[in-house]
DNA sequence: CACGATATTGATACCAAGTATCAGTAAGTG
DNA sequence: CACTTACTGATACTTGGTATCAATATCGTG
């Protein structure tokens, strides 16, 4: 899911430094080890993970951060229906999740459409629509093929 | 949020006991107390308020029961961004939910469109799509009288 | 650069949600 | 009624995440 057709659709590059920077907070090293790791992961994380990956910060301290950088809008939080949520840079700017229900893989994708949708069900619904979140459960290709492979040669 | 304009539109009754019958559980006191509770609430629910609600039932229980009927689809379960997960009855075959982020009353409705949009999606997307699930977050009507309320009258 | 106010850190303890265990109990069957 | 099997629930545990707070780092300023 690195690379899927929508989630190429990219803008610029994201800095989460100065993300947490312009809300007032300090470039701290914690901080500094915590937004590069980040930015050096392709896929979406948690953040326990973060934690293991990072045994110099402590945990509180990752915690934080990552609330800091969800304030900021500079990542997104994606519940999920079983395990811990995970985080994901937030690179387009408003958009929806894929998630691969067999490697965890998460992509981002914008289809107007939605946008559209959503318009259209103001009239429908009781009240005033300050958000909304959609995600889209897929089996990634790269799981097709593991799958596929596993199929014809079946070792173990 | 009882009574959104789409969530009107429920299909005949749901008979929680049956559909853990028919999944070769046995009726017992402790499962149909859960059931029974259940099937008296308006809203959605959590398992820590089911808990408190039915003290004679042990937690495990509880959370076992649950589990059960999600399994059984009888009940969704709804995945919040901060809090702990939401159950809700499913009344509607296949549907989404608006959740009020200011007092979490949940609602279901159903839209053609999104369906339609999901269909037009699998052409864009890596892989296989195996699900969705959309949330709308909304102010719901009551919240926002209540707000309007409080503004012209603030007693404190 | 040293100073000092203030933000930050991280070890620790804590809390909440949820699950595994397992001896005791209830359901259903013959 | 006896017996097998499913179920229960108290307990202990795990996991994810937050509050506390003394020690420390940051950064604007003299």
């Amino acid at each position: 899911m690195t690379s899927s057709t929508l989630s190429t659709t990219r803008s610029a590059e994201v800095n989460l430094g100065n993300a947490l920077e312009d809300r007032g907070l300090r470039r701290t090293t914690a901080r500094t080890a915590v937004t590069d790791r980040i930015e050096g992961l392709s896929d979406a994380f948690t953040a326990e993970q973060l934690c293991r990956d990072l045994p110099e910060v402590g945990r509180a301290t990752v915690y934080r951060t990552i609330r800091h950088l969800v304030d900021a809008g500079a990542l997104c939080k994606l519940a999920m229906l079983d395990d811990a949520p995970m985080y994901s840079i937030a690179r387009i700017e408003h958009h929806h999740h894929t998630v691969c229900s067999r490697c965890g893989a998460v992509g981002e994708f914008r289809h107007s459409t939605v946008e559209r949708v959503m318009r259209s069900l103001a009239n429908e619904i009781d009240g005033d629509i300050i958000g909304h979140r959609m995600e889209i459960f897929i089996t990634c290709n790269s799981c097709l093929a593991e799958l596929a492979a596993g199929n014809s040669t079946i070792n173990g």
